[in-house]
DNA sequence: TTGCGCTGGTGTAAAATACACACTAATTTC
DNA sequence: GAAATTAGTGTGTATTTTACACCAGCGCAA
């Protein structure tokens, strides 16, 4: 095995945007920063990737120490590499997403749990690094993959409601969806499965609870089947439309 | 500025998937390496990213030395750090693909490139390293891209007819795609800029030559214009169900 | 100069989909 | 048992997508 000269060598780590859904926000996972640089303020989880560690493990080990989650839906976003992104020397991050239900998330006793905190993504605003662009980044693609597959039930408990369903989508997109339509789609998909069972507890008209077939998913996919649930592009069109015509009276 | 620890480091490298498109094919710019690893099999241009250097401008570096091209089309697409990829060593690879105009094209006096050649990307079977599956992965992302933004027009000449545009479209998306109604779609987004000429030196009726507007999608663009260019669902889908009962008679 | 070969160019009708929209039903609480 | 709250449901219309076939214009060769 022949080292390459140091020259071409870099740090590199990865940094994990971890998303959960809660009190109908869309959240993100932080840690207050304990050390310099930019000590104090809160920051993407992240850390070295190990030179025998392949580029998701390490991922899904800072993801792990810090959440006691395996088995999390993770993708890879965009590497960022600008020369000057970390103040002591050059750092190549490589950042991902995951998605993780809240409700099965237990504060980890590793150190740097202790200084995590669910932030909801609409209230960041200040990060350090290029951690906010790193935000941005993968939000933006969580607002897209969530349209074309379906990973929006990791952030959901096993069994969900079909408002809930919605809500958690309003709250991805940023947008509101008409109930009836929306209802439609996702059950003409045919993957979710009606449980027979009713919400418990709520003063109200209960909701029936339903859960991902997941196994149906998989087989639907082998036969060519396209998930798919987005606002459709007519409406977005009428609104901006609408936006521009009352900015110019 | 503190050094971290050389465990924490590797080496760095961009890998470009160049794409043209000639002869009616889809080609991919190889090189045929000249040492070891993996000496006389065909890879992707990619080259180590110097400390100074930012992600972008590496994959741009590489590009230049080959092709003498700049300002070409360039997105970033994933990275590849499987542990055991380079048998010499940990070596991390981001991937990007560019959009050429082969016509633009000029060998380039750099050693490495007189080792290059175009193949279509339809032939290309084995690879050094991972490079068959970063291709693959490129391939894809590039379909995808091309649905959504028009960089289409990157790989073709300044002036174009609907045919050969519809041509490209064909070999991206490995498909065929109606005469009809491409053109309708495409004539009917007003992004293409009727030159009022038509082609010279062909055996049967010229066509007419368009120019794509980029000033124009620019300023679309700003007002929330979406480009879309893409084959319906509902096609796809018929023709898989068709396929599917077709093979189970 | 005529006819053949080739590619360019065009419209319409039918089907599928996206959209907007408002009332009744079931449950808890007071 | 009335009030409050959320669940659940269907239809008509606008828009988009799809399928489909013929005539036009040019070069070339007979």
């Amino acid at each position: 095995m022949t080292e390459f000269d140091n020259f071409f060598k870099s740090a590199f780590t990865v940094d994990n945007v971890i998303f959960g859904f809660d009190e109908g926000d869309l959240k993100v996972l932080l840690i207050k920063r304990g050390e310099a640089p930019y000590m104090g303020q809160w920051a993407l989880p992240g850390y070295f990737v190990y030179p025998n560690e392949d580029l998701d493990a390490a991922a899904n080990r800072v993801l792990e120490e810090l959440t006691g989650l395996r088995n999390v839906y993770l993708e890879q976003v965009k590497t960022f590499g600008a020369v000057d992104r970390h103040p002591f020397g050059r750092v190549i991050t490589v950042a991902y997403f995951s998605l993780v239900k809240i409700s099965d998330y237990r504060l980890q006793p590793a150190s740097i749990a202790r200084k995590a905190q669910w932030h909801p993504v609409a209230q960041i605003s200040e990060l350090a690094f290029d951690h906010a662009e790193i935000l941005q980044t993968c939000f933006q693609r969580l607002k897209n993959s969530v349209q074309w597959r379906p990973i929006g039930f990791e952030l959901l408990p096993p069994q969900f409601t079909l408002t809930e369903l919605q809500h958690l989508y309003e709250a991805i997109l940023e947008t509101e969806l008409d109930k009836r339509n929306f209802r439609k789609k996702i059950l003409s998909m045919g993957l979710l499965l009606d449980l027979d069972q009713i919400q418990e507890g709520v003063a109200h008209r209960p909701a029936k609870l339903y859960r991902f077939d997941r196994e149906k998913y998989l087989r639907f996919q082998a036969e060519g089947f396209h998930f798919e649930l987005k606002e459709g592009k007519r409406k977005e069109a009428r609104q901006r439309k609408k936006m521009l015509e009352e900015a110019w009276g």
